[in-house]
DNA sequence: AATATATAGTTCATCATTGAACATAATGAT
DNA sequence: ATCATTATGTTCAATGATGAACTATATATT
């Protein structure tokens, strides 16, 4: 059975036919690159490659956020919470959680956590009644310094691998790319 | 009580005072821009911003991912497994963790499942006891090039708004910050 | 040969995240 | 005024991920 896997980047159609096992005594050890008409495979497609070299570093830069975090008793996640209602105070769970690109419910599991350590108050609106407006407290906004720290160190050493015109054009491409996948224009205080 | 917040691309260290409060009736609510002795948040660096610009993209790229493989009852962990696999025939846990940058424990929870599903074999090494080694089942091979056809096009449709050549920039300033970060040159195989 | 150290994979408890369902409130249509 | 629809936040069950502790095995040291 044969699947049309991909259009290069000629628009050219690529085939993959299911490949023949082959291996030691049939042990079912695959040669990917074997695959039927064309032997191209995403791996081998630039634009491929160049996604999952994002995605490694995004997954390197976690690790280093965690660990840089650890010390301060703060998880990633709830320093996402932190940094943002810093940078935007009096913002609403459901703008909270656009902003982060997370669901309405893992904020509700997140928030009292944050509310008990006294980090982060929680109001209600003056006008509607469903929604609360969240707020640091003191102490919240120094944990949050703190933390802000941790990640300008973690991406200033990130960037330090490439030179000012690299670093702002890589923004450029990941503004433009994410304004592409939203399907809108870029406007003002997008979260991309 | 102030903190050396960071230092700006030119050298020059940015304190950051704890800002006061305002806002109607002392609420609590603050402008996080009137800090200290300058302004400068990390939101307002260049590279800050252009690494949330990156960190957007993923996350809306993951959730991309996750809605195309919905339909082929496929979770985003268990693709990432199938595909590594497929690539790498006969790799082990271990190297597929790494692969993966996930720790061993994570793939010992999920393995089974795609086990018993019929999808993903698990092998003694010949000579190694402790280890096993991680193959696909034909039908296992069959699902992971549906799900590669599912990624390449959410990676081509993101793409789409870049041209080759910054693509093709894009994927060199992500190797070589992925390099950097961990600490050695680039090598045959690596995982970036 | 015996012992110490390192490695591969598993189990465990905990936490983050999801999506469905729910309760309450606001808005729009009639 | 009433009803339908939409919005906000919470609860729930299920699942993914982590890091410590564990078992079994391999390797290095003595």
């Amino acid at each position: 059975m044969n699947y049309i896997l991909f259009k290069s980047e000629q628009n050219q159609e690529t085939i993959v036919q299911e490949a023949i096992p082959k291996g030691p005594a049939g042990e079912g050890v695959v040669d990917g690159s074997q695959a039927g008409q064309t032997a191209l495979m995403p791996w081998d497609m630039p634009r491929y490659r160049n996604w999952i070299a994002v995605a490694k570093v995004h997954a390197l830069v976690e690790k280093a956020m965690a660990a840089g975090l650890a010390p301060l008793a703060l998880k990633l996640p709830h320093y996402d919470i932190l940094a943002n209602v810093y940078r935007f105070p009096g913002l609403t769970q459901q703008d909270l959680a656009n902003r982060m690109l997370v669901g309405r419910s893992n904020l509700s599991m997140l928030l009292p956590e944050l509310e008990r350590r006294g980090l982060v108050k929680r109001t209600p609106d003056g006008e509607d009644r469903r929604v609360r407006r969240l707020t640091l407290t003191s102490e919240g906004r120094v944990l949050t310094l703190r933390a802000l720290k941790v990640q300008v160190e973690v991406i200033e050493g990130m960037m330090a691998a490439l030179s000012a015109a690299e670093c702002e054009a890589l923004g450029d491409f990941m503004r433009r790319v994410g304004h592409h996948m939203l399907g809108h224009p870029p406007a003002p205080d997008s979260p991309i």
